[in-house]
DNA sequence: TAGCTTGATTTATGTAACCGTTTTCATAGT
DNA sequence: ACTATGAAAACGGTTACATAAATCAAGCTA
């Protein structure tokens, strides 16, 4: 009826979608970007937009708040969390223990160590182009990168043929085996539920790095 | 004269300014971009402008290989091998740059980044009771532990049921299950070929550990 | 009356369109 | 032949619009 309809209509204060409820929670401004650059702008928008979420609360505007909880972050990202390494990691004395003492059985802790090493130094070689993701998605399940692992990418290594790499496609990043066949160029997920994807010539995939580590914490 | 004008108009070829001849080179689009970040974005799209043009090429590898390579004396041990974390992991600053520095814009290698952190702090929170394994086999690959990967362990949390252990079994390490059961305390490998272990009373297995992270390195 | 449905209202977001600017070409005038 | 002028085409910032998403209030149903 038109007159039920008609109860209904007017102004309602308060009515409608919150502002900041968008997936930026802030304003947006229209700009315009190059073609080839527009995936990987998308893909970094996505990532921030991620990465404030995981920030701490929709406190509307001041990003001082960036506690140091990692663990946190993680669980909340849309598609990927990322970090860089520690700007400064030092040189540490790494003693070298005999392996033959291993034996020695229960207690590591004592004197009878291999061999100390950072962390850092084992697992960053290039630490000027060195990022850290945490994953979402199991996409590569099979060799073992699961939901909420924490990958470490290196930009200035080549993708080569069978290398993990970080790529933005379409605006999104997403973690695959580079794999160069004489078909082409794919990108190949490691589990059977998801199609390869070819990279043609033009399409606009960008190669961010090299993926040389994952870490699952438990 | 409009007779003037008259001749002057008409479809002509090749007029008007080239194609590519804009600032970016290239046909652009239009996106949205949250207000924050369009000062950044824009600061990126300026500096990639003027960086192709200048014919800047990445090249592809600029590396020195550094020295201490860790892997050698991982194949080394018979089931495990193993160290310990670095012994003195200084409190490094966590800097946190203001999104003002802008500068490379996915290139996370530049300044505007978010937040730094240690791979030792993220892994190891207990550094004195934490060591590292290098696993050998395959019984824990449903949770994506595969040969090869290295396992921190941290000897100072409790074993409780459903954790990942490091469990000495005859003289021999093993990566288990933690599993507490009214039926008994078990081992459980995450790989269905390999039986479950029964902890006896009387056995002699001692649980060196609780693994709190698994990094594989491709 | 509680919960579901429906339509209105408000914000969000991708895209088309608009319009002044810039670059280039062709013709007219000198 | 050289310059001035206007048209054509692309550029790029901005506005406008259409559709989607989120939220509220009133009506409806059980």
């Amino acid at each position: 009826m038109s007159n039920t309809i008609d109860k209904r209509g007017g102004i309602r204060q308060g009515a409608g979608r919150k502002k900041g409820s968008g997936k930026f929670g802030e304003p947006t401004k229209v700009l315009r970007v190059p073609e080839s650059k527009v995936s990987e702008v998308q893909a970094w928008l996505n990532l921030s937009k991620s990465q404030s979420k995981a920030g701490v609360k929709a406190s509307t505007f001041s990003e001082v708040e960036l506690g140091i909880s990692i663990n946190k972050s993680q669980q909340e990202c849309s598609e990927f969390a990322w970090y860089l390494p520690a700007n400064d990691v030092n040189f540490i004395e790494i003693p070298l223990y005999s392996h033959k003492v291993v034996a020695g059985f229960p207690s590591p802790a004592d004197d009878y160590i291999e061999q100390r090493l950072d962390l850092n130094e084992k697992l960053i070689r290039n630490k000027e182009a060195t990022f850290l993701l945490v994953v979402q998605g199991d996409s590569m399940q099979k060799i073992g990168i699961k939901d909420g692992d924490t990958l470490i990418v290196d930009r200035s290594l080549e993708p080569k043929d069978g290398k993990i790499v970080i790529a933005a496609l379409d605006g999104e990043l997403t973690v695959k085996r580079l794999s160069m066949k004489s078909t082409g160029t794919w990108l190949v997920p490691e589990n059977d539920d998801y199609p390869p994807i070819l990279v043609r010539e033009e399409s606009d995939i960008v190669i961010w790095g090299v993926v040389t580590s994952a870490i699952s914490q438990f």
